[in-house]
DNA sequence: GCCAACGTTGGC
DNA sequence: GCCAACGTTGGC
């Protein structure tokens, strides 16, 4: 009996969005880090999809609160590992290399006024602050930051 | 600043 | 194991 997990998970583990509130740390905090630990998630779902992310795999970046757009891209460059920022076990990290930013950042609003993006987890779970993104919605985010 | 939507905690 | 109370996130 074969298993009917395919071997290579490519389209799965490719795409994912982070969000953060830019008061604590911002995109052009990554731009003049160049790198950064993503760490302090404190969040089961948001855990398990950080151990997911792939190295290379990309990540738009949301910025909460005030601004509330998609603003630019990020690459996986370490795969998890424990979180330096607590004793605590149970969570976890990954580092994230800037990559560019978006000629126009991608509001909340035109994604959810977007028809090909109305699944996406950001609408549908707005509290979850690490969540995977389907090869579709990613490069439909990508062609609206043109 | 308010509040809806969650997630967590702790008493039972 | 259930659920009320509480805390947090994030959009408005």
């Amino acid at each position: 009996m074969s298993t009917l997990k395919p071997k290579t998970m490519k389209k799965d583990k490719c795409y994912w969005l982070v969000k953060s509130d830019p008061e604590s740390y911002s995109w052009s905090d990554l731009l003049k880090d160049k790198s950064t630990n993503w760490d302090g998630v404190r969040n089961y779902q948001a855990r398990n999809n950080l151990r997911a992310m792939k190295k290379g795999a990309q990540v738009l970046f949301y910025h909460s609160q005030t601004d509330k757009a998609v603003m630019g891209l990020a690459k996986v460059s370490e795969e998890s590992f424990s979180d330096q920022t607590t004793n605590d076990e149970r969570w976890l990290a990954v580092k994230l290399d800037v990559k560019n930013t978006f000629k126009k950042p991608v509001t909340l609003e035109l994604i959810k006024s977007n028809k090909k993006l109305t699944n996406i987890a950001l609408i549908k779970q707005s509290r979850l602050s690490v969540m995977p993104v389907t090869k579709d919605d990613f490069d439909e985010i990508l062609r609206l930051a043109q």
